[in-house]
DNA sequence: CGATGGTGATGAATGGTATTTATTAGGACA
DNA sequence: TGTCCTAATAAATACCATTCATCACCATCG
């Protein structure tokens, strides 16, 4: 056996799933702690106990491994929610239930979401890229719900599924940004059932038997406000607010 | 006058507010060009005519440079808002006046608005910024709006104002992500309906009283009342006391 | 059993960029 | 007109992601 010489370089020897996966478990540590831009490799590389160069052989740049490391976690949650969801009926309940989970993820790792939210989505390359197509999967679930519910005649139908999709996924971002910063904390189920109550009660469908003069007046609130829209913002382009 | 010597430095010497406008304009010009990360200070220095140097006498560094153009942009946008809001009355018009506005805005400055979402709110110094403060008055003429709504008997006692701010900003939001990624286009006047009204739906109360023609036509006096105000017949501050 | 080629792994460069610093020029003021 | 103060400069520094020339381990073959 060659004694520990300096001039000798030490060398280990791993298959290349392993290594590939103490990367990305190290990468994911520092970048949770981090985030992405005080994230340095050389930390990631000490503490996946390899070297700088060695990254570089799995991972093309310090951005595509920040993009494994979060779909990494991102399909361990949806696997783990879906069968879950198979078993929920009513839309109410459904919706409850998406937006809860979604709440339990935030709390549970928020620096990962963080990352998705922050670094992940606005990059130019999204659309096309894995997480997109995931991140769509997750949140079609709470599209198909609607259709559904209209379907079913629960819902209004004229409300659009995907607006609602953005009402909901939207709304608990912009309430967990200071939760994400560090600043305080929130109750996914409270939180949940608040934000269930308010978005159903804007899609539950009211019976009443909708008499003819009901619709005609709030055709004439609508012309109304356009036209005070209109008269009220902007002397720039004032045609576009009069659709009609 | 001493001749173009390489050996003599050229100096231009500028009143310190007329330096820092240049230097800001031409920030605004990258950052919105380049995004933060790539945007690089010789660049901003160059079209400024400065020296990279001469840009650190001014601002800390170039974090703080990016704050100070975003917290110019968003005070000149709350100028312009503010009066304008004022004449506005009803809390379905003053909601959809302010998605209104927030819509045109993200439209207008796409740019500005993601450095404002994706690098200024996530920062952990942004709750104790000015650009917090100036934010925190802008989306809170939204929670006045719902509790005078409510208080007036206009929208459910039991939700939360705040809980509505999320919902509105963060459904904004939400839906101008791939706009914002420089993905297609949308209609602020279209979207701005539509989002109105799947909130306002989830806020007007139902409960019918009695007669429903009591209603019909007091909804048709409030919008024609509304009209006449947007006309000009009673305009200085008919808001604040919100009638009715 | 020894040589050898392929490749995982290394750590020292490289390059790009924010930030700092020593130095200079212009103007205000005496 | 001389002197000091400070804006402005340009070169230097520091920090990192990324690249690259080289090395050491293993399998395979002679």
């Amino acid at each position: 056996m060659p004694p520990r010489n300096a001039l000798k370089r030490q060398v280990n020897r791993l298959p290349p799933e392993r290594r590939i996966s103490d990367i990305m478990a190290a990468a994911k540590e520092v970048f949770v702690e981090k985030g992405y831009n005080d994230a340095l490799i050389t930390d990631i590389a000490l503490r996946a106990g390899v070297v700088e160069g060695s990254i570089y052989r799995f991972f093309a740049n310090k951005r595509e491994l920040l993009v494994k490391v979060v779909e990494h976690w991102f399909e361990e949650m949806l696997r783990d929610d879906a069968e879950q969801f198979a078993a929920v009926c009513g839309s109410w309940n459904q919706i409850r239930f998406i937006v809860y989970t979604h709440l339990t993820s935030i709390h549970r790792d928020p620096a990962l979401s963080r990352l998705m939210f922050q670094e992940i989505r606005p990059a130019p390359d999204y659309r096309g890229s894995h997480l997109f197509e995931l991140n769509r999967a997750y949140t079609n679930r709470l599209v198909d719900v609607v259709k559904v519910g209209i379907a079913a005649g629960d819902l209004r139908p004229e409300t659009s599924p995907s607006l609602v999709r953005d009402l909901v996924f939207g709304c608990i971002e912009h309430r967990t940004w200071a939760f994400l910063r560090g600043e305080g904390d929130f109750d996914p189920a409270e939180l949940a059932d608040a934000i269930t109550n308010l978005v159903h009660h804007g899609l539950a469908l009211d019976d009443e038997p909708a008499s003819p003069i009901e619709s005609v007046v709030a055709r004439l609130e609508t012309a109304t406000a356009r036209l005070e829209a209109a008269a009220g913002i902007a002397p720039t382009k004032p045609s576009s607010a009069l659709p009609r």
